[in-house]
DNA sequence: CTTATTGCAAACCGTTTGCACGTTC
DNA sequence: GAACGTGCAAACGGTTTGCAATAAG
């Protein structure tokens, strides 16, 4: 049984719907399949790649197009958050707050960097522009 | 007339020749060229393309290949520093020191973050291992 | 029924590579 | 002349797109 059927919301915030809602876009089957494996499992840190992997398990696997075409409305819609890493793929972040990550260069993994460790960054911006996102990468290899 | 033969070296640190010696890279004519348009001028940012662009201007402009090999060489031995950017094209900065980067993404230009704007970023890494690089940009669009 | 979404395959774009030729040591 | 570097064109890998078929409102 698949889990895109929502529930009676208790207190929780919203519903994969509601998202999908929210953010203007139509509730379709391939949406609510990758939004539920995104969305109800905490944060999580994946290219479009792992993620099509992992719908390969769904009743009805989105083609890898529509794996990018999601992840790109998603990301638009501030549903999940881009990630430039170095070497091409992009990576994307169920966490959307601005945060800060390591990247595990030998094992290519990616995971945040916990708040406690930022001192926080206050650079001002420029004249004439504002600050749109702060990406920080710290790359690391194995001691 | 070309640049690339040294001059007899006041107390300037070192030609591009020496730097390719010091790299442990055959002073060919290439090299000797794309050196001498990227590190006589001070700091520069730029793409492989730009470089392919700029290089038009010499006598024998090195291929589009080479340019690639030829950064990849000097990224590797530490005469460039690699910077990975959101949508793809990999950027060069000649200026190899830790530093951050601010990114115009309406105008796809890349500058170096003033040291004072930057509070020192202590994290530490996590158990086993090491911290390669720390990248950090902030992507800045006009007011 | 109108408009949006999907899947497929082909296109795309930045980058890398295989190989024959030229250059450096 | 042995090892390395270069240029070309073809390959590559991740991502996007055109288009005909399908599903949502």
């Amino acid at each position: 049984m698949q889990t895109n059927i929502d529930s009676p919301a208790p207190n929780r915030p919203v519903t994969v719907r509601e998202k999908l809602e929210t953010a203007g876009l139509r509730p379709t089957r391939q949406r609510l399949d990758l939004g539920c494996l995104l969305f109800e499992r905490g944060d999580r840190h994946f290219t479009a790649e792992m993620l099509h992997e992992e719908a390969r398990s769904l009743r009805y696997p989105p083609s890898l197009a529509t794996i990018y075409n999601t992840l790109n409305q998603f990301a638009e819609r501030g549903l999940l958050r881009e990630i430039a890493i170095y070497g091409a793929k992009v990576w994307y972040d169920t966490k959307i707050g601005p945060h800060f990550h390591f990247y595990r260069e030998d094992r290519e993994e990616l995971f945040d960097i916990p708040e406690e460790l930022i001192p926080m960054l206050n650079i001002p911006a420029p004249e004439g522009t504002r600050i749109e996102a702060i990406d920080v990468v710290v790359r690391l290899k194995s001691a």
